[in-house]
DNA sequence: CGATCACTTGATAATCCTCAATCCTTGTGG
DNA sequence: CCACAAGGATTGAGGATTATCAAGTGATCG
């Protein structure tokens, strides 16, 4: 079902399935809250969901597009401090919940979970620090750029990348406005395709380079 | 020594010595370079070290900077990956190195370790996706004050502030002229004092109040 | 004590944000 | 099924922030 449980064999697996409760969520619903505490981790069966903290101004900044597969939550439960991000779906999500406690015992008695756990922070700091040197580097046209083309591997298996500006815009760190305008000047590029809220890369390549990679 | 052994008793600590190796960096000298392969962890005794990202148009931009009894690089040594940073001295340094082969031996046998490993992985994510928000909705001078606020930590037990403007630059990712404008605000205003490479914070509470805190 | 490197200043231009007004889409209730 | 309301998307104007370039000045180190 999951990267991280990818290795499980049949036993693990039942043990897996005896602790999970799964449970459906509507486009929009909160899964939790910056400033509370972690009770377990979610995984994320079917459907997109936001990661996000607020700036003090009470603009939201979305650090994380997880998409099926993935597991959230976990960095907050195992450092044992309250969620500095709060979780929100993006469309209708099927998403399972694995208590705490259940999830420190499998990880106390299973060498790989723990390998993996470790690698998916030591990849998700990985992931954070290059963002963080876009961030500090790079235009918003070429934040842009490079966004499309990571969250068209997000939304690979949908038809386009379906977000709202406004998402968009709290994704790269810009304003609603500049995302629009970016965007037409793309599309009369011939680089994207847009039906209202849709997006597709015709021109993956030359999206690339104006990203700078 | 160190923060990740500090709970180490007589008998794991003697294991420590046996496997590690320190030596003397001069300042401006390389540890490992982005792009290497981890063949260990370095812990940081004495001096400061700054790990830095090059962005492709070649502008160095400095994620982290490390201060005496941090430990470096092992993110990409857990991850099994290349370094995807390079680290180098800001100033003379006792650097002590552990094999990764010897650092994942003592992992495998100490629980209490692998919790602070992993505490650590997840406080180091807390941090970056911190930045990571800030970088993406401060103005420079926002940034300036809560990054000089950060360093005052880092530089706690000397006299001052001690960075070039360009590595200041580097680290709030701007431009060198920038900074030099803003600290001489900060200045005039009456914040922060100046001794060409030194600075040091004189009203706390208003830089916090700058930076959004 | 000269040369190199870091720092500083000014002028100019590009980028991006904010505000305000309008248009379009979508969902809802009649 | 239609009309209307509400929210999302778009456009334009204007201004603030920040980058870039060029030309110094000052500090440091062999």
């Amino acid at each position: 079902m999951n990267s991280m449980f990818s290795h499980y064999n049949c036993e693990e697996a039942s043990e897996l399935n005896a602790v999970k409760s799964c449970s459906f969520y509507k486009k929009k619903q909160s899964i939790f809250l910056a400033g509370s505490s972690p009770r377990g981790v979610y995984c994320l069966n079917e459907g997109k969901v936001k990661v996000f903290s607020l700036g003090e101004n009470g603009k939201e900044h979305i650090v994380h597009i997880a998409k099926e597969g993935e597991i959230i939550g976990f960095r907050a439960m195992l450092s044992g401090d309250p969620y500095e991000v709060s979780a929100e779906t993006l469309e209708d999500c099927n998403i399972c919940f694995i208590a705490k406690e259940d999830f420190l015992n499998m990880l106390d008695g299973n060498v790989k979970l723990r390998q993996n756990v470790m690698q998916s922070l030591s990849k998700e700091l990985n992931i954070r620090t290059k963002l963080l040197t876009n961030m500090a580097q790079k235009s918003v046209r070429e934040r842009l750029a490079f966004s499309l083309i990571f969250l068209d591997k997000v939304y690979q298996d949908e038809e386009a990348i379906n977000l709202s500006r406004e998402d968009l815009a709290n994704f790269i760190g810009t304003a609603t406005e500049t995302i629009i305008r970016l965007l037409k000047d793309f599309k009369e590029e011939g680089l994207i395709e847009i039906h209202t809220r849709k997006l597709s890369i015709l021109n993956h390549n030359e999206l690339l380079r104006i990203a700078g990679e």
